[in-house]
DNA sequence: ATCGTAACCGAAAGCGCTTGCGAAAGCGCT
DNA sequence: AGCGCTTTCGCAAGCGCTTTCGGTTACGAT
């Protein structure tokens, strides 16, 4: 029982089992030209010595990588909590490790994130979250996104459009339009918007599509206040202060994502408004408590966890001539914080 | 422009920079031996050439291998959620990358991440999550752990004791004491127990802090029902339906976790009960939404996002002799979720 | 019995990098 | 100018693994 010092090598592995190196490497990665009998006897005495292979060797030598990365702004935000859970339901199940790294909404940090997964000789790597608007910091990140691909590295984006890779894509803009839409059919005129922030691709898609809805209605969209927030419930609650005390005469607010709902419906509350009878709102997304505030959150449902999953097939996937894109189904639900206008 | 189909090497870097191979790495990790100027230039020319370093190169050679792992339970679990917020905040100030991955509570799913962690060489890894209560399966992740850190790895556990390794611990029995107390404190003598999985350490803990503050009031805890659920919205719902129909006598329910406090709001509300006035509802760990949902939770605070950083902090710090203990404050946070006994 | 073929195995060449070690170059000193 | 010293650099040896290529062995077939 003494303490080796250091973890035991395949040369030890192949020593103790009585064949060379070379065997004893292809009876553990399943290669073919070894029976399958001395095979199963190579990976017992493996298991027995308690090997473990050095996966920084097996990349070096020309294995793959076994390593995935996800970029998130922010793992603590349920919205992308769901979508590491499906990813890494789908890495685990295929014997895969995932690095994950998140961005606060920083561009200059994803850039930073994107090089070091390369570093790190990741083979694909999957770009959840929003797009930023800003065209130089954008373009960075393109080219630094192309430069990989070229080198054979495989990405998918969720959520994110304007980069020539696999995406999964909610229509943000459709979402956009039946939320409002909601809202107008129930009467109300007087509707704030509380945005996220302002440099967002996502953003400005669920804006675009408060807009065609508001446009339909015969309304002019100039007369819609709009208070940017920065996608937390604290932000949501601090945005909805601004946007209340400037207009007070709002009946709706819609927030571009649950936590910034979250945090209105707080501040709301808070300040004596009752909800929804004088005012409701409407949130985007429907993260798992959004049918536990109160009152239940009137939102659009996305399917967070298969986002993930999917992003993650799709980049484990071989590369398709043509990026592939999946759009993902949208739904309105309707709960307890929307109601007719007064 | 033409597209080189291989990265640039070191020695590509070296040769356009017109010094050794040798020179040149020292150059890039800034080991002493190379002055300053020369560094700088070699630099330049490596980020001007597009030079991405090859961690697994690095790491066979002997460097660092610059990557953490974390373990948790469930990353979409916003208690997981905000642990992980907290470790990546750090990780990625001091450039490191964390390989995550969740178990979904299973204790061989465990051990497996454990290896494959190993198998990538990671220096240090956080456990975050209770332990189990089975010996056997315990034992065989404590082996792990220690063959693990007596090769010179380096790992911290998060709310988890009985490994010989650094520990961040909030104090789960005297939590648990100071929920019960709130609540026999408000009249309520019939009380209902929505336990977690039953296999954890983490439960048996917080049951315990409910015993004593139990046993202090002189009551009888076998007197107490308790139900295991598994951790989430849906089995706290599924659990309290359970609990209730069993025993309608109760006149309030501690849950385990926030989670499953909140499925037991659910369940309770949509069968036509009122929270708080004739049952009350009370939580742990008091996760961000906690005090959004109806009626706002009261439940015991537990600094998740520090508990994080604090495990990476010791994971990172040379070893001491002993493993180090951090323990964590908890703090009752009383909203509306409870009230005196009817 | 002998040969051809297939199945299996071992030696050795790297993968891209870090790092002792010794060589070269630059310095102040006598 | 010549000495020893320090600073700076290059050579070459691996880190642990995969994989090509050629060599063995064991068959069934002739």
């Amino acid at each position: 029982m003494t303490d080796r010092p250091s973890p035991p090598r395949l040369i030890d592995v192949a020593r103790a089992a009585g064949v060379s190196l070379a065997t004893a490497s292809r009876a553990m990665t399943g290669s073919t030209g070894v029976s399958a009998s001395l095979a199963a006897h190579v990976q017992a005495v493996a298991s027995q010595v308690g090997y473990v292979p050095n996966s920084h060797a097996r990349a070096l030598a020309g294995g793959q990588a076994s390593m995935v990365g996800l970029i998130v702004h922010d793992v603590g935000d349920p919205y992308f909590g769901e979508i590491a859970r499906g990813v890494l339901r789908e890495t685990e199940s295929r014997g895969y490790l995932a690095l994950i790294s998140q961005t606060e909404r920083d561009p200059r940090a994803e850039l930073a994130r994107i090089r070091a997964l390369r570093a790190h000789r990741v083979t694909s790597i999957v770009l959840a979250g929003s797009g930023y608007v800003d065209a130089s910091t954008e373009t960075d990140i393109a080219a630094e996104v192309r430069s990989f691909t070229a080198a054979g590295g495989r990405v998918a984006v969720i959520g994110r459009h304007h980069l020539p890779v696999d995406a999964v894509l909610p229509d943000n803009v459709n979402g956009g339009a039946t939320l409002m839409r909601h809202l107008l059919d129930l009467g109300h005129r007087r509707v704030g918007v509380l945005g996220g922030p302002a440099n967002l691709t996502t953003v400005e898609d669920r804006l675009a599509g408060l807009r065609l809805a508001v446009d339909a209605a015969g309304l002019d969209w100039r007369s819609i206040p709009v208070v940017h927030g920065d996608f937390t419930r604290e932000g949501g609650a601090a945005a909805t202060a601004r946007l209340v005390r400037a207009h007070p005469e709002l009946t709706a607010v819609v927030a571009l994502n649950d936590p910034m709902a979250v945090g209105a419906l707080s501040w709301l509350l808070n300040s004596g408004r009752r909800v929804p009878e004088e005012i409701s709102v409407a949130g985007f997304d429907d993260i798992p408590v959004a049918g536990d505030v109160y009152p239940a959150l009137t939102t659009v449902r996305l399917p967070m966890v298969g986002m993930g999953r999917q992003a993650l097939e799709l980049v484990l996937k071989p590369p398709a001539s043509r990026p592939r894109r999946r759009r993902t189904p949208h739904e309105l639900v309707i709960r307890a914080s929307t109601a007719p206008a007064p």
